[in-house]
RNA sequence: GGAGAGGUGUCCGAGUGGCCGAAGGAGCACGCUUGGAAAGCGUGUGUGUCGCAAGGCACCGAGGGUUCGAAUCCCUCCCUCUCCGCCA
């Protein structure tokens, strides 16, 4: 959401976001709604305040005069009444539309048409050589017997999987890492709420819009988040926090749940696009202060990282483009990880802020130190880690000549073994 | 799921048709007082929106309705609490 009153007075800025976002909006049919709205708003507060005065004005009338006037203030009423669901048709039309602006990018987010424009910005280090043909994680999976695909399928259709035995101490272990990792840079772990009212859906700006991306469930309301920044976002919602409360830094493990609607044939294989997966997510609430904001940025996608390079696994940091950014982000940064039987980089991480864009949707403020007005929160998050999508490249990238997998050093004590071989019995 | 009781400002709490945007108290802020503090006293203390301002309008869980007029009456929904049932 953006402030109306700043967008009256710049509306070819967001007409412009719109186009380097690539979102249809009509920023002009807005603008035209909203004066109409106003005009006629003013209006029946107007007669209201004239309905109110007389109102109040005939209850110290005596009984015989009171009856004459009666029939004045009925007519005003009506006509009251009238105009009042004209306002509310209007006021509803501006609501909808206002939900549709997008943020204005920063300044140096580059402009672009998708995901091939974005722009590396930091990279790891050079990729393994493995030295023979590396097979793919699909491959690995079935060789060591820790990934069942066909029968994930079975249970629960195309995009679904499997993780057994070692598979599933793997998600464990690099989940656990992961939480212990936040842990120590400060951040408070919450479990949170996946199934959620449409109102935090709309809060974080998923809907209107992402309809297609959650699974519904319709008969309760309620829809099933796709990742915990809703939940963990939506926690303070109609609040106005204190100033000394902020920043308020979390972290949440949920499951995740999306229909990849639109993507048939795209990433069929394997654990890379699946309806069902696990994430660690950073949220960070903060002031409304813009320096502040775009150094949490940093910092976030910092700790993300960070811990890429605990499990030593090739990544590169892209500055995504316009036309890849959302509705109201206004910068993200995608860590992308090496995975070998890609022959390339797959998006493993997202780290996004959002100015107030959520704030005002969320009505989520903060009163500042001293005597000042509630301002609204600056709100960002950033993927710690996400499974099974990370699983593929630890397979591909420490698997071994013979299809054995090594353990990266920093996830042995959670895995309790430096190798996964397969086993015995199948 | 059944029965009952409730939802008022930062908090507690009064308020059953006009004098209520809302008593009283606590808290908080500022001032006085004090060597300093506590106590005491005084003043102030919601949000949004429109307006240069004066001021208007909206909000007493949410949404509808009755009425000239609703925190107060009616309907629907949501939430909380108590008891019963069921259950990981």
């Amino acid at each position: 959401m953006l402030d109306l009153k700043w967008v009256r007075e710049n509306p070819e800025i967001v007409q412009d976001a719109a186009r380097r976002k690539r979102i249809q909006v009509d920023v002009g049919a807005l603008i035209d709604a909203d004066a109409q709205h106003r005009a006629l708003l003013a209006q029946v507060e107007q007669m209201r305040a004239d309905l109110k005065a007389s109102s109040k004005a005939l209850g110290k009338l005596a009984p015989e005069e009171r009856e004459v006037a009666l029939a004045g203030q009925k007519e005003k009423k009506g006509n009251l009444k009238q105009l009042e669901s004209e306002e509310g048709v209007l006021r509803e039309k501006v609501q909808e539309l206002a939900l549709l602006l997008p943020m204005p990018p920063a300044d140096d987010v580059p402009d672009g048409k998708d995901d091939l424009e974005n722009l590396e910005i930091r990279n790891s280090g050079s990729v393994p050589e493995l030295g023979f043909e590396p097979k793919s994680h699909v491959e690995l999976g079935e060789y060591l017997g820790i990934v069942d695909i066909p029968r994930g399928v079975r249970i629960a259709g195309t995009r679904n999987y499997l993780l057994m035995g070692d598979g599933a101490r793997l998600e464990q272990a690099v989940l656990q890492l992961s939480i212990d990792h936040m842990a120590k840079r400060g951040f408070e772990l919450v479990s949170v709420p996946t199934l959620v009212k449409n109102e935090a859906m709309v809060g974080t700006g998923y809907f209107p819009g992402g309809e297609e991306q959650a699974y519904l469930c319709e008969r309760d309301s309620l829809c099933l988040v796709g990742t915990s920044e809703v939940s963990l976002t939506s926690i303070h919602a109609g609040e106005t926090l204190k100033a000394s409360d902020l920043p308020l830094r979390r972290i949440a493990v949920s499951p995740c749940y999306r229909r990849e609607a639109g993507t048939y044939g795209k990433d069929t294989k394997g654990l890379y696009r699946v309806h069902q997966f696990w994430k660690v997510e950073q949220v960070v609430i903060g002031p409304a202060d813009e320096a502040w904001s775009r150094e949490e940025h940093e910092r976030m996608l910092g700790h993300a990282t960070d811990l890429m390079d605990l499990l030593a696994l090739p990544y590169r940091v892209v500055n995504v483009c316009t036309g890849d950014l959302g509705q109201g982000q206004v910068q993200k940064f995608d860590i992308e990880t090496w995975m070998p039987s890609r022959g390339g980089y797959g998006e493993t991480h997202s780290a996004s802020r959002f100015h107030d864009f959520q704030s005002r949707r969320l009505n989520l403020r903060y009163r500042p130190e001293g005597a000042g007005k509630p301002q609204f929160c600056h709100t960002l998050n950033n993927t710690v880690v996400a499974s099974p999508r990370v699983l593929i490249a630890l397979l591909e990238n420490y698997q071994q000549e013979d299809g054995s997998v090594l353990v990266p050093e920093a996830l042995q004590p959670y895995m309790g073994t430096s190798k996964i071989q397969a086993s015995a019995v199948l």
